[in-house]
DNA sequence: TTGTGCTATATAGTGTTACTATGTACTAGT
DNA sequence: ACTAGTACATAGTAACACTATATAGCACAA
């Protein structure tokens, strides 16, 4: 799939809420995961900024452990506001597909 | 429904191409139309910016056309690239529904 | 010991986008 | 004259994902 680059924001930083919900993980891994599932041109960088933006916003907390294959790795938990917003989001994002499906069959 | 506007960012454009697909229009009737269909805090200057740019990129032509109960309307319509940009738009709409329904529901 | 590759975090700078605020102007009714 | 509804336009802002680059730990090979 093309660049759905324009598409994502505002979607990303959601996804990777979810992604931490389903168990405490780190960056490299969280990257990994949403390339799987089909975000196949999340970078890093792109991950790294918005736990940056989380962390500093309250939502998520970190905790660092030692890794046996590379550098030490930085755990993220979501915290209550994180669990709160991770819910809006996912109202914002229902309201958003009902709008465009309305839409897009609209007459 | 609150702040959904980071969402819409590559999105709006998409739904205004749409909107002009179902008939020629113009800025301010796409502006009500939008509200209508649940993008309630759409507001004109949003809508005028997009449709310089679809213009710009090619995408939809206009043609003015005198109203009787204010100043000349700008009636817009899809151009080939402009249709071919729809359908490329919904395809990307479609894969990222379907990615985030995946990550929603995958533990 | 040098090099390569994988793992892992970090951030300065860029481009795109929707939004804010404001201005102009035409028509009709009071 | 004044107000309200219609209609277009744009300079400036904020937010976001992306690019490019840097640092560093570990393992294995040349």
């Amino acid at each position: 799939m093309q660049n759905v680059t324009e598409m994502l924001k505002g979607v990303l930083e959601g996804c990777v809420l979810e992604t931490i919900k389903h168990d405490q993980t780190y960056g490299y891994e969280i990257t990994q995961r949403l390339r799987e599932q089909g975000f196949v041109d999340v970078v890093e960088g792109t991950v790294y900024a918005i736990l940056v933006r989380l962390e500093k916003n309250g939502l998520v907390r970190s905790e660092k452990k030692p890794s046996e294959v590379g550098p030490p790795r930085k755990f993220y938990d979501l915290t209550d506001a994180g669990v709160a917003e991770l819910r809006a989001f996912w109202e914002k994002w229902d309201f958003l597909s009902q709008t465009m499906n309305d839409l897009r069959r609209s007459k």
